[in-house]
RNA sequence: GGCCACGUGGCGGAGUGGUGACGCAGCGGUCUGCAAAACCGUUUACCCCGGUUCAAUUCCGGGCGUGGCCUCCA
């Protein structure tokens, strides 16, 4: 049985699917303007570890993941401008660049990756839908979603009208009728990328991108919409207004979930604090694998304290496992591993079972996490070359069989400088790269 | 200012109304020429103040601290 948080509801539920032959997952993706960093990295890894949960209980063929890519934005045009780049080559390289960072984080291919600039036609047609049925009107050549015309807005955030008002800094622009109300369609000027509509030239607001791709791909009402907690509001809360309006009333997602953030050695990640990590960067020093048991080290809506000390004890843990378990096929797990890990994603418990798992189970248990199991793929790269290392090993053998214990140390003290470090076994002496 | 989370031993991190998960580090031991690695064993905890209770780290209230949202944001 599987349970899972539900934002909308703050309590852990029973998971029951629309319908069990087709598992429904949309996750929004990422804005393509610059490397993802190590913050972006979480959900991508929070949602895999839940994709591949979804399709060990229901089936591969059962579950269905949508994770979106927004390439029209103003982010990306001012981006673009600066580098003097046509937008499509930006998001045409940045989306390469997410998707060979995320496949090194051991992230399955979701089943669709849409691209807002493939759904404009869906994105005008919804739009439509919504002025038609008095939910949205145009104003100066934007289209505001009228958030007046749906008395739950708010109930994902667990927000009412009165009390986002009182806080309200949004920019009251004079054509709202409402301060809250948001833009589902504004106009775009002559250099700025642009889609002919019946409200003119312009380009979709960012929340009826995903409304439209999920309708799309999805339809009205799927299982699970997931993405990073700072999309509660206003995205999601939005996306829910606007899906909901055009369905009757039908629920865009039966459960929302939201993964937490994540701190980077006890401070908020900026650029200005020296702590602003992409995941290429990370990965030139680690390896992917790592960086993905790192972050399961921690439970999905806990705040994360990410440090570069978890992430050594995190290879240290993978070393351990990746040294007795084999890479296999078969996908046996323990009950107790396959409990926690349905008990709302409890990876820091479902890891702590591995630590008691034998060998089947322990491959198993890894594999359902998208791990490797193949100790090549979480080697440190060696400080210098692997001929050098073995000749030196042969000398030190010959020297402690002449019981010339100073050489033999003085061989091994310096490979140590230089970072190799000896094991000596019954098979003899292995090495490995010291951090 | 409003709303919402979180606060566990040196570190990471589960969990629970009553027998102190698990990992790393540390310490002791086995092994070793000596180490390292590996293996075995092991010390240290529940932010503060009230309340409920036979019993609270666990429930309730208040406080303090940290973070998120309210504006683009994983």
């Amino acid at each position: 049985m599987l349970r899972l948080y539900n934002t909308l509801s703050h309590t852990k539920e029973e998971f029951s699917p629309l319908d069990p032959s087709s598992i429904r997952l949309y996750v929004c993706g990422p804005t393509v303007y610059d490397f993802a960093h190590i913050g972006n990295a979480r959900p991508q890894i929070v949602f895999d570890v839940l994709f591949r949960l979804l399709r060990h209980v229901y089936g591969d063929a059962h579950v269905t993941y949508a994770r979106n890519i927004t390439d029209v934005d103003d982010k990306i045009m001012s981006r673009a401008a600066e580098e003097g780049v046509a937008i499509s080559e930006l998001t045409v390289r940045t989306a390469r660049q997410f998707h060979e960072d995320v496949t090194a984080l051991g992230c399955l291919p979701p089943t669709h990756e849409p691209r807002a600039t493939e759904y404009i036609p869906a994105m005008i047609a919804m739009i439509r839908r919504l002025i038609d049925s008095g939910h949205a009107y145009s104003a100066e050549g934007h289209v505001l979603f009228d958030v007046g015309s749906k008395p739950d807005y708010g109930k994902l955030a667990r927000r009412s009208l009165d009390e986002m008002m009182a806080g309200a800094r949004v920019e009251v622009a004079p054509y709202k009728m409402n301060p809250m109300d948001f833009v589902l369609w504004k106009p775009s000027s002559g250099d700025q990328p642009g889609w002919e509509s019946p409200w003119g030239r312009g380009r979709p607001g960012w929340h009826i991108e995903c409304s439209a791709m999920a309708e799309s791909l999805l339809g009205d009402s799927f299982d699970i919409h997931g993405g990073g907690i700072d999309l509660v509001f206003p995205h999601h809360e939005n996306e829910i207004a606007q899906s909901e309006s055009v369905h009757h009333g039908a629920p865009l997602a039966r459960t929302w979930i939201h993964n937490g953030f994540l701190q980077v050695e006890g401070e908020k990640m900026s650029k200005s604090l020296g702590n602003f990590f992409t995941i290429r960067d990370l990965l030139k020093d680690w390896p992917g694998e790592v960086l993905r048991f790192n972050m399961l080290r921690t439970h999905y809506r806990q705040p994360m304290n990410w440090t570069f000390h978890g992430l050594k004890e995190s290879w240290t843990a993978l070393e351990r496992f990746y040294a007795v378990a084999e890479p296999v096929l078969a996908t046996a797990v323990s009950a107790d591993f396959l409990e926690a890990l349905c008990d709302d994603l409890n990876t820091p418990l479902a890891l702590s079972e591995l630590h008691r798992a034998r060998d089947v189970d322990l491959a198993g248990g890894l594999g359902l996490l998208g791990f490797s199991c193949v100790q090549d793929r979480i080697a440190a790269k060696p400080p210098m070359d692997p001929v050098a290392i073995a000749d030196a090993i042969v000398a030190r053998a010959a020297a402690r069989k002449n019981r010339s214990f100073t050489e033999a140390d003085r061989i091994r003290d310096d490979l140590a400088g230089k970072g190799i470090l000896l094991k000596d076994g019954p098979d003899g002496t292995t090495w490995e790269v010291k951090r």
